[in-house]
DNA sequence: GCTGGAAATGCTCACTTTGAGTATAATGGA
DNA sequence: TCCATTATACTCAAAGTGAGCATTTCCAGC
């Protein structure tokens, strides 16, 4: 065989962003270490050791020991080179490689060690978040932008620049994406605007910088699978793998607006779930939180079997707006 | 850093899974070598080298080098573990790391390298070409999965695999599904139907096995791509990576066609295309190939800017039926 | 027990999108 | 000149969507 996939031996991490969702926040797994002062937070991430059978029971079987957290679904997310990761660094002979997987949790256990907290994940992308309308953030990140993009080297960078930005933030024709998430990230990353910029470059590191920042590559690695979430929970029926048994319509839509980042609209979302057969009655009625008591429902196992995309299928672009 | 994401050492390959399109069949560079009688057919693969600054930059410089063909549009798919290909291979010690990639490219050249083969990836897959109706090797395939689950060692896992079947293949209510390719290939590998399963146990290399099999695990990371690729020309506007600069609509039509492995009703076709602005008019008129001459047209690039998910949205399920 | 607030649920309606046609136009070749 | 062949135009019903209003059923407070 003369390509037989052979190559420079390089050390390899499996890293995991493990995500579960309250009933207002999608919360994501984090591990914080380092002075208690400033401390650094990161994912959760660990080796890939010679005796596991494959990548993800490799994943599996570390996450579990060390977070004493079980995982249910689990997808890869993207691989990254070492230097795939950070602007000027120096590359070292013997670069790693970092296989992400992107994994989703029912029950939020009281975090096994003392490291390991669950934060929402809206902490590190503030501007992510449009449920209670626009984020104020977003007017100067945008002005920042703006100026990152007319201090452009040359002509085309610059309308280059421009297009990116419209794209990412929704700016023209184009209306807010909540899939961009990774885009918008990469946008602040090169204008300088979040805190791992000048630290990857070595410089000074400043306090500011829009959002929280994580160690090494990790927000990004999260922004891959926030935007791979949010596209995914429309053509399959994955929000299920974050709720209860029985849930009632109103916490299903919450939680799906807590991923998304937007209202949806109340009546529509139910007739939407309701028709695709996605859930089913269990009989019981939810205690009440206010109003109305609820009807609590299950998810339907055997729409995978009836349609090909069982789905929220929210279509991006134009959608279900605030009740 | 408790978790920093270093790990055992591994040997790191990349393979690439690069697809062209001829106005029929869709088409991807393999490399055929061993005996002339008994040839093997693999992709195109090489080592992560040391001196290349990203896994993708690493991919494309050496893809360029050994079969002289430019890349243009590049995606990651997958990384595979050595033991993630496997059925019951022993581990050797310092197994591999494939990182799969899918690349789209426009010009066919004459293949550089003696070895290197455009060939239709249904050379592969027969069985995923319903062009010209549901192929009828699949009445004998169909026969052979449900032996397959009947011969369950355990009830439920009879019917799992019963599940498994009818989504992959559709058939009860879920119909046809061409994104289905890896589900679909896995199917046949464990029920023993393709070539590989035998090679794979070190049994005797039986001739039969459906389709033309591939080295190592490349017909499953080609049935990787052929999913993601027919996925995303629903929602991203990629088939204009395998265009040339001007095309008729009939020419879009017929290599989405060969694409995707299912006709498409025509007038609503151009429908779409023409709604969702994918393209405009060049004003040149096109050598006609038999009947009225069709005008040609350009992808539309300005549409990236104007709709979040510009794609040919051919749904999944219910979808346009031959004219 | 009546009343108002808060949800949950039910229903309507205009508008868009889609699937599936029929009809017409412009070629080249028999 | 007619015809097969492809391109293009237009129609129409059914389904799907976005945005409402209306009604039901609980609780809390009087």
């Amino acid at each position: 065989m003369p390509a037989s996939g052979r190559g420079a031996a390089l050390s390899i991490g499996l890293s995991a962003v493990i995500v579960a969702a309250s009933e207002h926040e999608p919360r994501v797994l984090t591990i914080r270490f380092g002075a208690p002062d400033n401390p650094v937070e990161a994912l959760p991430a660990g080796p890939l050791e010679a005796e596991h059978r494959t990548l993800e029971i490799g994943l599996r079987s570390w996450v579990e020991r060390q977070t004493s957290q079980r995982l249910g679904y689990v997808e890869q997310l993207y691989t990254f080179g070492d230097r795939d990761r950070l602007g000027a660094a120096p590359a070292p002979a013997n670069s790693a490689l970092t296989v992400a997987y992107l994994a989703l949790v029912r029950e939020v256990v009281p975090d096994g060690s003392a490291e390991a907290v669950w934060q929402s994940w809206y902490r590190y992308f503030p501007w992510e978040d449009w449920r209670d309308g626009r984020p104020p953030l977003l007017a100067p990140i945008e002005a920042a932008l703006a100026d990152w993009a007319a201090a452009s080297p040359g002509d085309a960078e610059r309308r280059l620049r421009e297009v990116r930005i419209q794209v990412a933030f929704g700016l023209h024709a184009a209306s807010w994406n909540e899939e961009l998430v990774l885009e918008r990230y990469e946008l602040l990353y090169e204008a300088g605007l979040v805190s791992e910029t000048a630290r990857d470059q070595g410089q000074a590191q400043t306090a500011s910088g829009v959002g929280v920042a994580m160690a090494v590559d990790h927000r990004r690695i999260l922004a891959t699978a926030v935007g791979r979430l949010r596209g995914k929970i429309k053509y399959r029926p994955v929000v299920f793998e974050l709720m209860p048994p029985a849930f009632t319509l109103s916490q299903l839509q919450r939680t799906v607006e807590a991923l998304s980042g937007v209202r949806l609209h109340k009546q529509n979302f139910r007739r939407l779930v309701e028709q695709q057969g996605l859930v089913e009655e269990t009989g019981e009625i939810s205690a009440a939180t206010g109003g109305r008591p609820a009807r609590l429902v299950r998810f339907r196992r055997e729409v995978l079997l009836e349609r090909p995309a069982p789905g929220l299928r929210l279509r991006a672009g134009r959608r279900m707006t605030v009740a």
